[in-house]
DNA sequence: GTCTATAGAATGATAGAC
DNA sequence: GTCTATCATTCTATAGAC
């Protein structure tokens, strides 16, 4: 059908510009004419601007979350309904970032746009990731396993802090670039995910496992 | 003169419907109507939308980066041109989320104008940040300071978690409370500030000073 | 210098013909 | 399923009043 030939070239148009340019400065217009397709056409298969957003996100994230839980199940089965905090934690920020960075996905289109979606997060793609809990209860669930002595808000707080490392870095890679000097290479994506994965791990497990938060440090 | 006076209500209605309902969903319209001022007027004390949100977001981004940098000088004062890691993480974090975070804060317009700023992140408020580069390398270089036997590339790293981590709790502050059903405590502004301090320290000063990134765990 | 009234260009959305 | 024509709304720009 002609029909899914439109949608395919739409997406494909929407994609491409918004990752060489962003949300804010591509118009339906714009999509049209690269998709070469007419104005109407969008609206009818999409329905809004921000639903054409939208479902371009959602099939970027699925695939994204179905690799997290996919490492993140091999690694419990492993190790009999029980896996080592790192390997929890390298399932949880490893495909994101490895989806995000690198010499040659950066130059992926659709590494582009979800880097881009991480940067501007416009309404549409903030609702998708706000539906995103449960998927992220299931890392906290596995996380008690692996640290039983562990509290609750221990646990929550470290998978906040996993997330903020992985989601900061995609978002300010450049900024970091230049800050460095280029001593941190952003480009190495296997060391950045063991960095993440360390210092997480141990904000996790370091000091006594009270449940507490960490002693403050006297100096001030 | 009633110039002022038109400028400041558009600053103030502009501020506070930002903070309440986004920039995505004020258009000049509403915010001159709030202000009770006519259209053009923005666009003569102001120039365009934009700079209006640049004017906004420069003036609190000001007041920060002024106490970041009175709270990093007095510690190094303090102590003879150098400061412990722990200070100087908390001159450059403390500021920042006193201002987002706290039960009273958190109703404050400017607190809550500054928390939409930081998770819509529009054009003209990313430029201003990438302004931030030069202030930041005095945090690196003080960072230098009390970690001398630390590599570049490590204190950078350092840095980069400690903002990655004060900055994501601001954006995802809602998300975390749902996530931990409440567990944990966004009010608590100081433990916040210290459980930051304390991971990133932790990341900056655990292992061998060999200025390698920490050792990769073995297990996968 | 300060502000008002108004026009212009561009955008997302839609109704209705084919 | 596709397209033309058109709508309402938006930001921006300017001419001229005070």
């Amino acid at each position: 059908m002609a029909s899914d030939q439109t949608r395919s070239a739409i997406l494909a148009a929407a994609e491409r510009l918004y990752a060489d340019r962003g949300f804010g400065d591509v118009t339906l217009r714009d999509i049209v004419a690269e998709a070469d397709v007419n104005l109407a056409a969008v609206n009818y298969h999409f329905g809004s601007k921000d639903e054409l957003i939208a479902e371009l996100f959602v099939t970027r994230s699925i695939a994204t979350n179905r690799e997290r839980l996919r490492e993140l199940k091999a690694a419990e089965e492993q190790g009999g309904g029980r896996a080592p905090i790192e390997v929890i934690l390298r399932a949880l920020v490893g495909p994101t970032l490895r989806g995000c960075l690198g010499p040659e996905n950066q130059r992926s289109t659709a590494a582009r746009f979800m880097i881009r979606a991480s940067i501007e997060s416009v309404p549409p793609i903030r609702r998708i990731k706000n539906r995103e809990i449960d998927h992220l209860r299931k890392f906290a669930n596995a996380m008690r396993r692996a640290l039983p002595e562990r509290s609750d808000e221990e646990i929550y707080w470290g998978l906040h802090f996993a997330l903020a490392m992985a989601h900061h870095t995609i978002r300010e890679s450049e900024r970091l670039t230049k800050l460095s000097d280029g001593r941190c290479d952003l480009d190495d994506v296997d060391a950045i995910i063991e960095r993440v994965v360390s210092v997480a791990a141990t904000a996790l497990t370091a000091g006594k496992a009270t449940g507490k938060a960490p002693a403050r440090v006297a100096v001030r």
